[in-house]
RNA sequence: GCGAGGAUAGCCAAGUGGUCAACGGCGCCCGACUCAAGAUCGGGUCCUUAGUGGUUCGCGGGUUCGACUCCCUCUCCUCGCACCA
């Protein structure tokens, strides 16, 4: 078989299975309903998005052949704004972006500069998506084929948004997000420069007055404000005077700023000198009046640019306070404790700092230490009595409770230290966004509903259960509206998009009828119709659309859901795949609910991390034309497990091809045999078993465990059947039977070469529906394959022999056959309670007590023989009664050819050459001379 | 840092208490075919060795007659940690 050859089918039946596997309902077939997460068309489709979509078409197919009526579907999101960002980039003349679609994507100039316009990004790749999974043999039901953001599919979100919004399960919040104001947007941390491990603190505003102005000192340990001595106040920094909310305030200008991000309404009113604030008294109920101390390591920059200082339990204030008091400053402040920790004295930050012997506050270590403290305090600190006597634990969100509600306290986010920077250059604040729409996945009697749900969810692999049960635990409320991007408007907030993920959640369902829903033009697509369709709601009566419209949406729905299996990667757990649980419980009845999930690995290239941005990718489409649709599938689903990561090494994707190429010269040879042989008893025997281990594999979703088994399984069988021939003969008409189960359970895999072969072989119609070969216990023959079984292992160990020898000299093989009661032996030690102490049992018997020593050391060997065998063959040779004098009488021939020796089979007890002694059963004495 | 998963011979990888010196593939080596190369086919591939024995399965301990397999410490890797597909 040439390569153009193997090209040249695959085109051809490509073309033919354009609208093979479109799927409708069919009474009486047993349904099953496969899906995929769909991709966002923003590039092109490398090998890795080829898995994602060839492992569950292997299944599809499989099932299809094992005739099941299967559903195959595809759709495209394009909700969002990464193609917003990107067509900003094209139009702006992105050198990098530019490239990338050029170079690597190869999209045609007059194509890329359409690029300008988002959707042109979308519409471009999902066709090319479509394409390329042709190519690649996927059996989709294309007529399905939809973007999120069709008309009818709004009309869909709408009508779920509105559910959801009925149920109380989509709220209004206010949340701190990570803002850009040059973008006038929230950014996420893939869209950031700088600082994307920076997080996001909810400081305390503790309100010192001075005068008719509020002082705002900011704290992460509001229950330590009965222990400030005093403030600390950069005095290099000028703060400014501003009305806030109405009131006066005094801070530093990056906190002002800061502030009215954050719902208030700064008001600037003029500055102060940092130096001017030095000395003056400032009053907090809590802690009294304090003096105000100069501090150049005050940050403005950092929360208010104003900290209160707690030297008793904060080694920063307590060594910044000791540095003025060696001055000779400040002489009259001595800390105030408040805290009880084991392990440290009255003054925890005194020990800690003490006891690491920093000297100064610019000590890199003080970060640690600070940190040290901060952790025993909170886990193990208590309140002294006068201030509640409570853990630390609990009495810090009580005092910030007292403190909001008593004493002008407000919270205040700003990110930990990082300098957070976005892609468009601009610094990132954080920002309240008011208004903001939430899914209320905190919900704890959701997320009950939620984990029960799981139980009855089919997992694979089982090991990521634990990762969902996580997630359900971990989730908070999902922020589901966006301002821009491409989506679906909130139906009862018009202001609002759906968020990408929150309008991919019960998609599937759109699935089952989307063909038909495409055909009804949208304004009739109202929340009536879906209730009807989806929910059983109402009456199909007086709907925009036709009764028998309507009835037969729902008909068809209710025929293929719920969805048997869907797959999607791994990194989907923490959102997207627990997300549809919680959609799907919300919206739709018990029956209905999800029945099984599959979640995918992760790709390499040639072992390192496959990235678009980083050019790290191998276009699936070029290892289609380069390589062939059937090895890219081979190697996609055969190099490892669905839930393992694949390392696509051209080197071993060329040695896949090869071995395609094997199996259909193998079958196409086998094809013209005749006749019968002895040893064709053994390879059909052999077959049921491939067949049945391939069948558990695909069950359990393990590709690669069933390619073991239908490829290099029968390939090696056909190895040993190949060597057991008579000399010159090259097959029988046995191996018709196997070419036909081969190409068969080969096909979901290599479905273009199978059907190729299907053919040559005189059948017609599409091998995607043929029958999937079952195993026919009543051609397993086991005294066959046990003295099959027998000879293998006698030649590898006459092979280990010829090895070690010196071949020239050999002229003779001899094997001693065990003699009977050996063969007694085996059986009471193989069926002994415990193996490990048989000599006793042995030695009752008479005859056995005759031979003494050598019952002894028979025992002894036949023990660890029986250890060393698998355990089903020592089942296998106890029930049998194979006379290995006649296996070996038989194989004289072959042995005596594969050898070129003159060999000879001899009863060990009529020989008394010491060799003999050591035969034992199911392994002769072997003697070469 | 937290959560989940992982670490097996030159590489990839199977293997969950005795089937294990460890399936299979790749690479490499030898042989057959060929004028030759490639492809293909057969064999070999830890050290030793008449089919045996020894030392191996991230590091270090432990349980057991016996551990790659069970338990503990540590090291390293991958994924996720949210408003993003």
């Amino acid at each position: 078989m040439s390569k153009f050859e193997m090209k040249e089918y695959e085109e051809k039946y490509c073309r033919e299975w354009k609208h093979a596997f479109e799927a409708d309902p069919k009474d009486g077939a047993d349904k099953f309903y496969i899906n995929v997460a769909y991709p966002y068309p923003s590039g092109a489709m490398h090998v890795g998005h080829g898995r994602t979509y060839i492992a569950p078409d292997v299944i599809a197919r499989y099932r299809r052949m094992q005739g099941r009526h299967v559903l195959f579907p595809m759709a495209f999101h394009v909700t969002g704004s990464p193609v917003i960002g990107i067509s900003k980039r094209i139009a702006r003349g992105d050198e990098k972006t530019i490239k990338l679609y050029r170079d690597l994507y190869r999209v045609p100039q007059d194509v890329l500069n359409r690029f300008t316009e988002p959707t042109e990004i979308v519409k471009y790749f999902s066709d090319e998506y479509e394409r390329v999974m042709s190519s690649c043999g996927l059996s989709i039901d294309w007529r399905r084929r939809f973007t999120t953001v069709y008309p009818q599919y709004s009309k869909f979100i709408e009508w779920q948004y509105k559910h959801l919004y009925e149920q109380n399960r989509v709220r209004k919040g206010a949340h701190p997000v990570k803002f850009c104001p040059q973008c006038d947007n929230p950014v996420g941390d893939h869209d950031l420069l700088e600082g994307e491990k920076a997080e996001i603190v909810k400081y305390t505003l503790v309100m010192f007055t001075w005068g008719e102005y509020k002082v705002p000192c900011a704290t992460l340990r509001p229950e330590t404000t009965y222990g400030v001595t005093n403030l600390w106040v950069n005095p290099n920094v000028t703060y400014k005077k501003v009305l806030l909310d109405g009131e006066k305030w005094i801070l530093s200008p990056e906190a002002a700023h800061k502030l009215s991000l954050q719902e208030h309404e700064v008001k600037e009113e003029g500055e102060i000198k940092g130096s001017e604030l030095i000395d003056q008294k400032m009053n907090h109920h809590m802690c009294g009046s304090v003096p105000v101390l100069p501090a150049e390591f005050v940050d403005p920059d950092m929360a208010t640019g104003i900290v209160m200082s707690v030297p008793a339990h904060a080694p920063f204030d307590y060594i910044a306070l000791r540095d003025l008091q060696k001055q000779g400053k400040y002489t009259d402040i001595t800390p105030i404790a408040l805290i009880t920790v084991p392990g440290f004295g009255q003054f925890p930050a005194k020990d800690a700092v003490e006891r690491s012997g920093i000297a100064d506050q610019n000590d890199p270590g003080m970060e640690t230490l600070t940190q040290e403290v901060y952790s025993a305090e909170f886990s193990s600190g208590k309140m002294f009595p006068q201030y509640g006597g409570k853990p630390v634990k609990i009495a810090r969100e009580e005092y910030a409770e007292l403190m909001r509600e008593k004493y002008g306290s407000i919270i205040m986010y700003d990110f930990d230290n990082h300098n957070v920077m976005c892609r468009c250059g601009s610094r990132v604040f954080v920002k309240i966004l008011k208004d903001q729409w939430f899914l209320q996945y905190s919900d704890e009697a959701w997320k009950k509903q939620i984990h029960e749900q799981l139980n009855r969810v089919e997992l694979v692999p089982p090991e990521v259960r634990t990762e969902f049960e996580r997630t359900i635990d971990w989730l908070k409320d999902w922020a589901c509206s966006r301002r821009i991007g491409l989506g679906t408007r909130m139906p009862f907030d018009k202001n609002w998009l759906v968020e990408p993920l929150s309008d991919s959640t019960i998609y599937m369902a759109f699935y089952t009828i989307a063909h038909k829903l495409l055909q009804i033009e949208p304004e009739k697509l109202t929340p009536e119709v879906f209730d009807y369709v989806y929910r059983g709601e109402g009456s199909p009566d007086n709907l925009p659309i036709p009764k028998e419209t309507a009835e037969d949406l729902r008909k068809e729905f209710l025929y293929w859901y719920p969805y048997d299996f869907r797959f999607s990667a791994k990194d989907l757990i923490s959102n997207h795949l627990t997300f549809q649980l919680f959609h799907h419980k919300a919206l739709f009845p018990e029956n209905l609910q999800p029945k099984g999930m599959v979640v995918f690995g992760m790709g390499l290239l040639e072992g390192a991390k496959m990235s678009s941005s980083k050019g790290n990718v191998f276009l699936l489409e070029d290892a289609v034309r380069d390589l062939g649709a059937d090895t890219v599938r081979m190697f996609l689903v055969g190099s490892a497990e669905p839930w393992q990561d694949f390392d696509w090494r051209k080197e071993l994707v060329t040695a896949t091809k090869k071995q395609i190429e094997r199996f259909h010269t193998t079958v196409t040879e086998g094809n013209d045999a005749s006749g019968s042989c002895d040893i064709d008893k053994w390879l059909i025997s052999r077959l049921q078993e491939r067949v049945k281990k391939t069948d558990e594999a695909l069950q359990l979703f393990q590709t690669r465990q069933a390619l073991q088994e239908a490829y290099f399984g029968i390939d090696s069988d056909l190895k040993w059947y190949r060597r057991r021939l008579p000399e010159g003969v090259t097959g029988s008409a046995v191996l018709k039977e196997v070419n036909s189960v081969w190409i068969r359970l080969l096909a979901p895999f290599i479905p273009f070469t199978c059907q190729n072969l299907w053919e040559f072989t005189g059948n017609s119609g599409n091998i995607a529906f043929a029958q999937w070969p079952t195993a026919d216990e009543s051609k397993v023959d086991e005294p066959v394959e046990l003295a099959e079984e027998l000879l293998i292992r006698t030649t590898e160990d006459i092979e280990s022999i010829i090895k070690l020898i010196e071949i020239e000299k050999a002229s003779s093989i001899t094997l001693f056959v065990a003699p009977e009661w050996k063969y007694g032996l085996f059986r009471k030690i193989a069926n002994a309670e415990d193996r490990n102490n048989v000599i006793g049992l042995i030695m009752k018997d008479e005859e056995m007590k005759k031979r003494g020593k050598e019952a002894t050391d028979a025992t002894k060997q036949i023990t660890t023989l029986i250890h060393r065998l698998p355990p089903d063959l020592v089942g296998l040779i106890e029930k049998n009664d194979v006379s290995e004098a006649k296996v070996f009488e038989s194989a004289v021939g072959f042995l005596e050819r594969e050898y070129g020796l003159k060999v000879k089979i001899v009863k060990s007890d009529e020989s008394s050459h010491p060799k003999a002694r050591q035969a034992l059963p199911f392994k002769p004495a072997i003697l070469i001379e």
